[in-house]
DNA sequence: ATCTATTTACGAAAGGTTTCGTAGTTAAGA
DNA sequence: TCTTAACTACGAAACCTTTCGTAAATAGAT
């Protein structure tokens, strides 16, 4: 059993998230590239972008690095561990720490589909047996 | 696939949810009540849960009686679509609407035992059959 | 050197959540 | 009836998140 060591534990906002998933996809990125993205989705103004950026910077989930007259981002927490850990907190807050509630939850309300389904099958399988 | 319907669709806010947990539990009780169930948790004054459960009150999250000088209330929102609604907003601003990239991390961490694992199998056989 | 577009920094407003103090109401008991 | 304990209602403080306007700095173009 490994211990997954991240460099901080803050947990970040919904913006935030929204933030970090395009420097996971993107990797080294400007305000102004993030800003983009942000706005394939929903109307935010580049301030209000950069301002986050800023407060993530501060709270050490960006690292940034001068290059001529902006900054370039990157995420410092990994996507894994936080996936895992946003996940967690639901698992703990929703489901009483119950896994098996939680997927059989996840996938009662025909949210995967057959192809999914046979995946997570074949995932299972290979759970059980690297489990000597 | 059956429509879903909610009196409601505010989304409960984190306070909110340990109150809703202790309802759906114990069904129709006091503000006393549930601050005791919360004060075996953490510490939490009286009045702090009771505006809690008022705003919750104004929001129909949760309806009351008066029953002599105290109020009693009760969840107004299901269990069960509650937190569905949660685990679908972690499912789309997480993983991307994808159930089974959602599942393989929530059982990748040695988050379920062998016995919740085979139940899950077990269930998903069950799923793949009653699709005809 | 000056202008201009880009970018940063800063501050603050607006809205929401959580917390609790205080004052008032209620009803039960002396 | 009067007192008191339990309960409610209300307001506000403290804090957080999201948003954006404004001003300053930067560097490239003319």
């Amino acid at each position: 059993m490994r211990k997954t060591m991240q460099n901080n534990n803050i947990k970040p906002t919904d913006s935030e998230l929204e933030i970090l998933q395009i420097l996971w996809k993107s990797g080294y990125s400007t305000v102004k590239d993030v800003n983009d993205e942000l706005n394939k989705l929903r109307s935010v103004g580049y301030t209000t972008t950069l301002k986050t950026m800023q407060i993530m910077f501060e709270k050490k989930l960006l690292g940034r690095e001068r290059s001529g007259r902006s900054h370039t981002y990157v995420a410092l927490i990994k996507e894994n561990e936080t996936k895992n850990m946003l996940l967690d907190k639901v698992l703990q807050t929703v489901f009483a720490g119950s896994a098996s509630k939680l997927v059989m939850q996840a996938l009662g309300q025909n949210k995967a589909s057959k192809k999914e389904i046979s995946e997570i099958k074949k995932f299972l399988n290979d759970l059980e047996n690297e489990e000597v």
